[in-house]
DNA sequence: TATGAATGAGATTTCATTCAT
DNA sequence: TATGAATGAAATCTCATTCAT
């Protein structure tokens, strides 16, 4: 029966366009301040409409957390897998944060308020969640405990990677003089090198302060 | 006239107790998910009664977010007077904002949501975040020039820093293992260490955009 | 015992006042649209402290109903008294009339909304209404049974005579061309003449159409 | 497509509908002492259902000024193309007026509160108002030109007519004696005879302002 | 699949009024 | 007399969602 496979195939592409369109409108006005007629009219649907594809709000809020976790969890895995150095792993996976937190693809607001789902969908994203920044975190244990990386609190070191990386939604404009890509880039130079033990230098480098 | 001084404290004690309520709420929920019942009870009012004191609800996040915007411009202003090495500057300037806006003070908000106020608050706020940012890239900037610290990008380099530091109210627990001034200490060391040359400059530094 | 009989007279002049700035207000935006505030403010006083002369914002607007419809009463009594043609008696009514709505004296606002009383003051004020209103209809009857006014429906002419009348308060400026003086004058022209048997003229004379 | 006429033709209907019972409601008790529940109910629907048909109360507000307006400066234009004498050309506008105001038809309250009305659409309103006003004006004015009605200020004079004619709204019951067309005949020769001269000119005239 | 109509719940805010001092 | 603080009730309006077609 191609025809319901071709129904089905239009069915979908019609779920990432609305998840592209929700995904957008959350990023930039929040989960509680965008409603779902504005979701309807970025995804060209009658508002009515919308529910034929989503059951409600917080299920679009949920796929575009699911969306972008997913794929940010796959990056983070195949960094795990490769056989560089911890700093060239790391480097990878903000690359891949910034790409798929900035970039145009559907769903990508995985970082945006899980607080406001259901507590059983809350739960599930929690989970994945928690995976990906255990994985990251892992990465920079792994880099201390080789001695590529300097000795610090891995848990709060992971959390500042992930806030430069989240926190870039709010103000990086699309129409800017610098791309995602320049980002990326640029973050994980800097965000990496944090981790990397400055030269023996001096009195600058360190805790200090009485 | 000693009475009317004690109401007028008094009821500026009100305001700020009002004030560190709502901050608590718009940190924790949001701006949009945040309603005026809930600012209320928190601060032990009467829904009506709210309005005695402020005029509305982006008044409360305006002076939310002046409060803190100020704390931090002292902050800033006074590490920039230092003459310590930049290094030095800039950990004392994100030592500071953690305290900011992760501190039980009132006002602690100033990074959320500008896009929620009317046009005139928003400019007068607009305003005071880039004086701020801007001095914070000046100590950046100040350190790469000395050569204190990497040639980089002041700019993404200052972003990264401020969204390292904001992101924190979404993950930080008061009850947590932390203190605010762990996190601070921490942060400080780690954000300002990616700022100084690593030793072993090794090729895969990726920066330098064309 | 002196003094109170000052205080006495005192707070007789502070009931005038405020029912004056009431009236303006109530003349000028409605009774509904007018706020306890504004009358307080517009009478230099504490919302609280105007509780001390009124009971409430329905006992202002009975007040002033009150206190102009006596002294239109008044008027109209006088005038009937008077031995003079029904056309004179008629126009020293319309110029009292005017005089009263548009000056500056306190209560001025009779002809206003009646239905926003409670059930009591509003029949205590209707009584006086249909007393005042059916005091000018006597004179336009008297008028027509002498022959000295045109044979026409009284009822409905009194009530054209006050429409014109009551009316004014919307479209008067005090700081226009004209004074209240100028207005009542020709008002009373106007509308007495309307009231005489035009020439033997013409066909332009009548009801005519069909 | 007859489909969609027919649903359009539908709710053109229910807009008038609701349009109709929102005048009558302003007519009896005044825009600011209605409430969108009244309205809601008057026309059978849902409060919240409502803001489907129109954006809120200030536009209900401007759409029955707009609508009585446009019928009444459509009879006044047509008067004045008439090549009667002027008095029967003020004749037909005050009953066609009159009409208007007291008909049951959608929207019949331009007369009323233009200040309750956004700046924008106040303007728009106000420019129509003064239009019809003028068209009056001229009516009379020429009659006064020509000879046909005494010399009077032909400002006050509509000013009166016109405060006759809305005032009838706060007076009539449509359950009374007379019906809107009486009221419209019989202010139509009374306020026309008004400006034609008496015959016994006596010295009591009074007019003619210095 | 698609949509205009419909709605209950709830949002912010205003208001007349009272209370405590 | 005077007033800041306080409040219950109600106002306008929004929203996610469902219904009927």
């Amino acid at each position: 029966m191609p025809g319901a496979g071709r129904a089905d195939r239009r069915r979908h592409t019609r779920r990432l366009e609305i998840l592209s369109a929700a995904a957008r409108s959350f990023r930039s006005r929040g989960f509680a301040a965008t409603g779902m007629r504005e979701i309807a009219a970025a995804a060209d649907l009658s508002p009515a409409n919308l529910y034929h594809y989503f059951r409600g709000k917080q299920e679009l809020l949920y796929f575009c957390q699911e969306t972008s976790l997913e794929r940010m969890l796959a990056a983070v895995r195949a960094a795990r897998r490769a056989r560089t150095p911890a700093a060239e792993r790391l480097r990878a996976v903000i690359r891949a944060h910034v790409d798929c937190v900035l970039g145009e693809m559907e769903g990508a607001a995985a970082h945006l308020e899980v607080d406001d789902l259901p507590a059983p969908l809350k739960r599930r994203i929690l989970v994945k969640r928690d995976l990906y920044e255990r994985d990251i975190r892992r990465i920079v244990a792994a880099g201390i405990t080789s001695g590529e990386f300097v000795d610090c609190d891995a848990k709060l070191t992971t959390q500042a990677i992930l806030g430069a990386l989240n926190w870039s939604v709010r103000w990086f404009r699309p129409d800017g003089e610098r791309s995602p890509s320049d980002v990326g880039t640029a973050f994980a130079a800097y965000l990496v090198r944090g981790l990397i033990a400055a030269p023996s230098a001096s009195r600058s480098n360190g805790r200090k302060r009485a």
